[in-house]
DNA sequence: TTTATTTTGATTATTTTTGAACAAATTAAA
DNA sequence: TTTAATTTGTTCAAAAATAATCAAAATAAA
């Protein structure tokens, strides 16, 4: 019974219990108390665990399940027919900004074998093109765990620095009456990409369009397609407003 | 019964049982323990396996791409030696820089439940903080598949603008003639790194002391800690220069 | 074949791990 | 508050594992 072996016994134990006690794990691994005590010590020091008088505690339930891939895969169906229209907008040679949508995420798939350049603040587009013939440029600034993306003024001014082909990108929610976010963050580097774009898509499922939720960031008019599965009647609206609509 | 068919043996029974014990080992191929531990030694520096007191464990399989994980997996003890006392110089509050270094890499697990911000531009380490209390910043531009992380001018300009309280590098070589890296990416950064923190770490194991190779970018006096497991004779060297050095 | 190289094993010294004993610190109880 | 019980850190010693050194055996090369 080595240090490593003991070191999994008692993190498995607390993230069963929440707790050990060091009578009873050396009573049960038949080791002294002291060495008990010098294991948790070390695993203290190294943040896997509280130390306790007579024991030890689990460390804050840091695990975050990956809220993103759960998103990611909701609605995957549409999501995909738009995915592969937005693809076959992209030529050999385009630079484009790719943003933290998960539909824009599943748009990965489907360009991995284009030779194009991604500018993108979304750190599962990095993981998922890494190995591709894309090349790859991320833009830089503070980590939004939840988001797994990059927001903030140090990624407008990063994306500010580029000029984009083509730019890919989602919104909370899309009128008559223009764009919805549901972050000032997400709001500011969406305009920005609109921004320094030649041409910007709107990937977006029927359950996008006509919805309008917490913060108005822009008007219709920084979009110039819109790639979606609705069959709203608001598409015509937008096609009037000068909005190419492409329905899958 | 030659190191192939022993090695063979060794990880079909460390898939199996998940560890394997000198003793049993030797005894049941009715071979010596010393040479079982030079077995082991060896596939422990390949990063196949990891080395307990008394015998072995499996490696735990990091879903990272792999090209990193065999890198990061050699010479494992050391360098989470290394790693252990780096992280007891980091304080709450601190600011630090991390580079794309497999032993920087290592420093991860010691950290994560420090409150502290990580400025980095090595995608592995986002990857493995992004569930924990270290609030995270990441490097912008242009991103390097192999090294997986980021390099370049909008890195260098991004490193440019924050002011860390340290900065925790490796090399490729480093003697008493200066810093040596593998590319002008990589010196460029490195050199931005330490001229942005307060104070600069180099983690690096015994096989990068005294070793010269391809570029010298820099000084000594860039560095103010060294945090071996060297025990050459240029540490006096570097001290003497007034360089700190922490032996592990 | 002889010679060099590599691999293996035995011996010894060193390091690491562990446990016991006791003093210091902490918690609980009176 | 004071006292008692528990937990902890420290020091030291024993045991186990390891590394280092050198010699023997196996293998490859000339």
């Amino acid at each position: 019974m080595n240090f490593q072996k003991r070191k999994q016994i008692i993190l498995d134990r607390l993230n069963i219990d929440g707790e050990v006690d060091v009578k009873l794990i050396a009573a049960e691994l038949d080791i002294s108390e002291i060495t008990i005590r010098r294991d948790l010590n070390q695993l203290a020091g190294d943040g896997l665990l509280y130390r306790t008088h007579g024991g030890a505690m689990k460390v804050n339930p840091l695990e975050i399940p990956h809220e993103f891939v759960n998103k990611a895969a909701k609605n995957v169906e549409a999501k995909d027919k738009i995915c592969r229209a937005a693809a076959d907008q992209i030529n050999h040679g385009d630079i484009i900004f790719m943003d933290c949508g998960s539909t824009v995420f599943r748009l990965c798939q489907f360009i991995k074998s284009k030779k194009i350049k991604v500018i993108t603040n979304s750190i599962p587009v990095v993981y998922e093109l890494q190995n591709s013939l894309v090349s790859l440029n991320i833009i830089g600034g503070e980590f939004n765990a939840e988001r797994q993306a990059v927001h903030g003024t140090m990624a407008n001014e990063h994306i500010a620095r580029y000029k984009a082909t083509k730019a890919f990108l989602g919104v909370d929610g899309i009128s008559r009456n223009g764009l919805f976010a549901n972050s000032e963050l997400e709001a500011d580097i969406t305009q920005a990409f609109a921004a320094h774009s030649s041409k910007t898509y709107l990937l977006c499922d029927d359950s996008k369009i006509g919805k309008e939720s917490y913060l108005k960031f822009g008007e219709l008019s920084i979009i110039d397609t819109i790639v979606t599965n609705s069959k709203s009647e608001e598409l015509a609206f937008f096609r009037k407003k000068g909005v190419e609509v492409i329905v899958v």
